[in-house]
DNA sequence: ATGCATGAGCC
DNA sequence: GCTCATGCATA
């Protein structure tokens, strides 16, 4: 039984020095689109505190139809285009929707015919010069390539980053999320929050090249937390093949699930939330989708009705 | 770099 | 309980 839950939290500070001893990226995917509700990324016109999202609230129906031009232009795909930027200005990029990325296909061997995409009136109230606002996809894939190229030059690790910005702006970031950044592995509306923080960083770092930053080490939370569970190759194979037939189960077939496998419900429970996460965010690994998908969402009006859950 | 996990906010 | 942002621990 892999199921030996010891909870014995040990807070040690083994902080690892050398984070990036050869990092290998592996990026074999940048599809992305159903603008059903997989990705609201409506563009928050906020200012810049973004609060409360509106996630699934604007279910696209069906079939996309016709392109809008209202207002904000719902860019589906996150990095449509992989390698193919202009080294120079990138204000209000249309969307080019080239999604050609077969995984292992032909890696780096897509003919570019993207044209300028002009859209019709481009009457975007807040498409206004480059940052400041809403930025758009392209805007931070390239930002987040940038931002990993002078943070290695100026030879700072992701965790300094992270730390660096909690002694700055009184953000503490783990290297989890700054690499996730680099990765574009975060929402679209994380990254927004995130991208002003780095970017000021980025002129900090680039300014103080030479002194001696202060590091401040901060932090320390008793955090009693649970040891990862290690879900076996197996077992994880017959999650995923569920996942695919049902993405979201109920607390019933999760508990079935969950007695099958031999896990606690809690683990099954937690592991799908992630997999939809991981599905959601800009980097599907694979998506059965062409045109237009619609993503999984019950329509059955059946309500008050919870799950019996303990 | 990523898997599993925690927690806040929302139904 | 789900989503969403974030991170410890790990491969």
């Amino acid at each position: 039984m892999a199921t030996a839950a010891s909870n014995h939290y040990s807070i040690l500070s083994s902080s690892d020095s050398g984070s990036t001893l050869g990092h290998a990226h592996q990026w074999l995917t940048a599809a992305l689109s159903h603008g059903g509700e997989g990705s609201p990324w409506p563009a928050s016109p906020l200012g810049e505190q973004d609060i409360k999202p509106v996630e699934e609230l604007q279910h696209s129906p069906r079939q996309a139809h016709l392109v809008q031009q209202s207002q904000h232009h719902e860019a589906g795909a996150w990095r449509a285009t992989t390698t193919a930027h202009m080294p120079s200005m990138s204000t209000s990029n249309g969307q080019s929707l080239i999604y050609s990325q077969p995984g292992y296909g032909e890696p780096g061997m897509h003919h570019e015919d993207h044209h300028s995409p002009h859209l019709s009136e481009h009457g975007h109230p807040q498409s206004l010069h480059s940052d400041e606002d809403t930025p758009t996809s392209d805007d931070l894939e390239q930002f987040a390539k940038q931002f990993k190229q002078r943070r290695i030059k100026l030879g700072f690790t992701q965790a300094d980053v992270g730390l660096a910005l909690g002694t700055l702006y009184g953000n503490v970031f783990s290297q989890t999320t700054i690499c996730r950044f680099e990765a574009l592995q975060l929402s679209f509306k994380n990254m927004c929050k995130l991208k002003p923080l780095l970017n000021k960083w980025l002129e900090e770092a680039d300014s103080t090249s030479g002194s001696p930053t202060s590091l401040d080490k901060i932090a320390a939370q008793g955090r009693k937390r649970k040891k990862r569970t290690s879900i076996e190759v197996s077992v994880k194979g017959a999650l995923e093949s569920h996942f695919l037939k049902c993405p979201k189960p109920g607390a019933v077939e999760i508990t079935s699930l969950a007695d099958s496998l031999q896990l606690e419900k809690e683990v099954v429970r937690v592991w799908f939330c992630n997999r939809r996460q991981k599905e959601k965010r800009m980097t599907p690994q694979n998506g059965p989708m062409a045109g237009n998908e619609d993503v999984y969402e019950d329509a059955s009006p059946h309500h008050g009705a919870q799950t019996p859950v303990p």
